[in-house]
DNA sequence: TATGTAAATGCAACTGGCATGCAACTACTG
DNA sequence: CAGTAGTTGCATGCCAGTTGCATTTACATA
């Protein structure tokens, strides 16, 4: 029955009521969702998989945003007029996005921890302007 | 060049044909404004200028959609969940694989042909897929 | 433990951006 | 200059996301 640690909604609500934000079963099931995934998921995605919980459509749009609001996620568009979001993790103070690669075809997205920019590409694009966000687009290894 | 004249709406309707598609008014006017745009526009920009020529919102955003398949525009997301097109200059043929850089405020979008990854973050992405686009977003200079 | 209250929720209707089916029209080909 | 496949206009549909409002709930306080 208990694989699961018993404390770990009570981390979890924690960790929302110290963002400001009520801890509510739809949340905490929100954050144990999104904990298991390794990749954004969109509205739909959480929204299909709370609603065996009766948790409507409006209150994980609601919710997701109002957790990316306060911090406790991040909300990316990978240029398919998709909101995604993912965890930001607790140890992950510096607060810089990982770049995404998005499957053209699958629509699968991965994150990408080890993707870097060379030293040379770091300053040519300086000279345009700040980078907040990289993104790669391709064809996954499932789909070629 | 000084293509200033009459026949540069016969250079248009070459260039809609060279590309199979036939150069109809509504096409060569979208062409017409793109060309002497700085930034991307959108679709709701292209419709709202063109409907005082009697051309409807659907045209538009089927022309627009044609013409990006074509290879004749570009067409990005900017990560606000609306459409932007904007020329691809003739000189920029070779089309794939120059990386892009997307500003979030002012919708510029700068090719970087010397943005490169790291031999590492080229190995890792390899294990993901094949990546056939790379796109940088964050704030050009001219917007921070 | 009981209770007051703002926060959160469910439901349904709505919005905005875009896509599509179809009949009428028209740019191009021969 | 007629035939025809590509285009257009209009109406409608679609989908992700948003909003208004009455009801419920988490949690601070008594």
């Amino acid at each position: 029955m208990s694989d699961r640690k018993p404390d770990a909604s009570e981390s979890i609500k924690l960790t929302i009521r110290e963002a400001g934000l009520r801890a509510t079963p739809a949340r905490i099931a929100t954050l144990k969702l999104l904990h298991g995934a390794t990749s954004p998921l969109t509205h739909a995605e959480v929204a299909e998989e709370l609603h065996d919980l009766g948790v409507d459509k409006a209150t994980v749009f609601r919710n997701l945003n109002d957790m990316a609001t306060a911090g406790l996620l991040r909300r990316t568009e990978l240029g398919d007029r998709v909101w995604r979001f993912e965890l930001i993790a607790e140890n992950e103070g510096h607060g810089s996005a990982h770049p995404h690669f998005v499957c053209v075809d699958c629509g699968t997205v991965s994150c990408m921890d080890e993707i870097k920019l060379t030293a040379g590409s770091l300053r040519s694009s300086q000279k345009i302007g700040e980078v907040t966000e990289i993104l790669l687009r391709g064809r996954c290894n499932n789909c070629e």
